[in-house]
DNA sequence: CATTTGACTCTAT
DNA sequence: AATAGAGCCAAAT
C-alpha cells in the first residue's frame, strides 16, 4: 500500500471538522516526524483539484496564519471557506490556534 | 544522478 | 520585536 507522506496527511486533514483548522507541524507530528512540516505543506500544494474532499483551507501554519501573505489568493479562499464554517479571524488576520485548532483522534 | 526549491518551524543574533 | 540562519525531507527539473 502506499506510505507516502502525503497519503497520511490527507487522511487527517481529511478528517478535520467544520469549523477547525490545523497546523502544518501538528499533522506531522500526528503522523510521527514533527520536522516533516515542510512535506505537509508540499502535500498540500500538490493537492489535485480532484482532492475536492481535502479541506487544505483548513491547513495553516504555526502562526495561525497563511504562508505566502494575506495578499496571497489561497489566503483569501482559505479565510472565505473558514468564515463560513464560523471560524473568526482575528484582527491581525489570523485564526485563533488556541481556539480553532483541532487535533485528530480527538 | 545532482541541484533546486518549497503552503514549515525553531533557535539564535 | 524583527531578521537571519539552520534543520529536515520529499518532489521537481
Amino acid at each position: 500500500m502506499s506510505a507516502s507522506f502525503a497519503d497520511g496527511v490527507y487522511a487527517i486533514v481529511r478528517q478535520i471538522p467544520p469549523g477547525c483548522v490545523i497546523t502544518y507541524g501538528a499533522i506531522a507530528r500526528v503522523l510521527g516526524d514533527p520536522r516533516k512540516a515542510r512535506q505537509v505543506g508540499w502535500a498540500m500544494a500538490l493537492t489535485p483539484a480532484a482532492s475536492e474532499p481535502i479541506p487544505a483551507h483548513r491547513v495553516i501554519n504555526a502562526r495561525g496564519d497563511i504562508p505566502g501573505g494575506h495578499a496571497s489568493r489561497r489566503y483569501r479562499l482559505h479565510r472565505k471557506r473558514l468564515e463560513a464554517e464560523g471560524v473568526v479571524f482575528m484582527a491581525d488576520g489570523r485564526v485563533d490556534l488556541e481556539r480553532y485548532l483541532w487535533l485528530p483522534s480527538s
